[in-house]
DNA sequence: GTCTATTATTACGTTTAACGATATAACGCA
DNA sequence: TGCGTTATATCGTTAAACGTAATAATAGAC
């Protein structure tokens, strides 16, 4: 068993942000974003799912779309809620190491 | 909106391994450590469920019951994928981060 | 000029697990 | 004896993850 079948660190809502805070991007350069930048593979389901759910909560806005690709950006609420929630992910992740080495 | 609303830092399984690297628990404990540690409350359908779930997966084992407490531990591969997965974390909260600086 | 691969999104169905609620029971204490 | 806390089990609902497939437009190969 690896670390991909164990539950979700894919979170797909987190990824999103965090591919979000690198700058606008369309569903599917997120998906290839995401994918480098942790090996974790979102289908098209999983992506516009979570898309639409971030947009409706103002987590995230869409751009109009100039061609057939739809651009997001982060909003403000949204990237302080990501700030927000990689800190304490932080705490955790140095706590959590902190337990195994003792 | 808190962090509290959003998706799941929270992902039981993950803050159960995490509570038995600081030793042996029963699944009461875990809820009371798990509260204290992250502010996460677990219902008894989420823990009993994910205990379940993870001792079947052969991440952790339960101990005989002296009383009606269920002592579990983390068994070699649940420590191993702990380890990794906080790894993995760790390496996204400090990219995020970044992103987010930027 | 057509064919195929890639880019990009939408829609749908299944399955899983999170979560709340409830039930049960043992123990300590007043 | 009765109440609050400790402790686990079970059940039903619901949300969302995920895979699959459909659609369509563009680009490059031949």
């Amino acid at each position: 068993m690896d670390t991909s079948d164990f539950g979700r660190f894919s979170d797909p809502a987190l990824l999103i942000l965090a591919s979000l805070a690198g700058g606008e991007k369309h569903g599917y350069a997120m998906m290839e974003d995401i994918e480098a930048m942790t090996g974790v593979h979102l289908g098209p389901g999983t992506l516009y799912g979570a898309l639409s759910r971030l947009e409706q909560s103002g987590l995230i806005q869409s751009l109009p779309a100039d061609d057939r690709r739809r651009p997001y950006r982060l909003t403000a609420q949204g990237s302080a809620l990501l700030r927000q929630y990689l800190a304490s992910l932080g705490n955790f992740v140095s706590m959590g190491l902190k337990r195994l080495e003792a």
